[in-house]
DNA sequence: AATGAAATCGAAAAGTTTTTTCATCTACAA
DNA sequence: TTGTAGATGAAAAAACTTTTCGATTTCATT
């Protein structure tokens, strides 16, 4: 709670009530990789009447000052996760919708390598594999 | 030319001036990555008059059946490109927008592995790297 | 070549997702 | 306590894409 209070001077945001609720959510492991209108929609559950407006607003002053991440998958809206954790990359099941998160030594070395040869110094790169669970947890509901 | 007129068959689609010309622009080096909206200028350009519906609808049309490829760079619109070629992943510079095509056998085959490990069929993947040019042909101009 | 049904077209309306405007309200430094 | 820069919600607008609908065109069949 102090903690994310910490987060947000750091980014030189004002202490209020929606960004301190929209990071609450945020910090939850079932809202990651969360939408605005579905974050949105989370708050309004809890009771938190916090314009959509505004929703989007703060994920993006967050997503600028670093302490959330976008994703865009395929499915046309962004959607938002806490960058608290390490760099990681996204396996995503197209049947369930489950997002594992993995992260490789060998690809992040091949892709420096690779724009390095290109000329290009990098910034940051996407990487999503999709796919289907073929364990039996999936093929049923969601996640 | 007639090449084309098969491709459009085989996909049961009907042999229209819109299609035609838009595969036609599509073939095109320079035109590779290109938005709707900049493919219906360019159609502009060269003197056809065809409705951005109609590019909408035919850039999907060649989607679904494979005649093009459509990818998410992080602009926010989608861009296409003839999917006659191998498979390969992109490279995007953010200041000049160009794009660089490349394809590399060890992620390949890393990311088949990561799939296997976390029990995924993979169907498909996107990996686009995002960065800045190094060389001075950049920071001016477009592409 | 003529015919007709199914497919296609363009323009406009509508749908989705996200951003901006603007008047009101609030956090917080002084 | 107060002033102000910053934040908020509602509504409008923007950006991108799809759908609707009446008119037109393709093309297999005559």
């Amino acid at each position: 709670m102090t903690d994310g209070n910490q987060a947000l001077k750091k980014a030189g945001l004002k202490i209020t009530l929606p960004r301190v609720k929209i990071l609450e959510l945020m910090q939850e492991p079932e809202n990651q990789h969360i939408s605005a209108e579905d974050l949105y929609k989370k708050l309004l559950e809890v009771g938190e009447e916090i314009g959509l407006a505004t929703v989007y607003r703060v994920l993006n002053q967050f997503d600028d000052a670093g302490i959330l991440n976008r994703h865009h998958f395929e499915s046309g809206k962004a959607v938002f996760e806490m960058s608290t954790q390490q760099h990681h990359d996204h396996l995503v099941c197209l049947t369930c919708d489950k997002v594992i998160e993995f992260s490789d030594e060998v690809i992040e070395r091949r892709q420096d390598e690779i724009a390095m040869r290109h000329n290009i110094k990098l910034t940051h790169h996407s990487l999503y594999l999709y796919g289907h669970c073929t364990n039996d947890t999936c093929d049923h509901a969601d996640e």
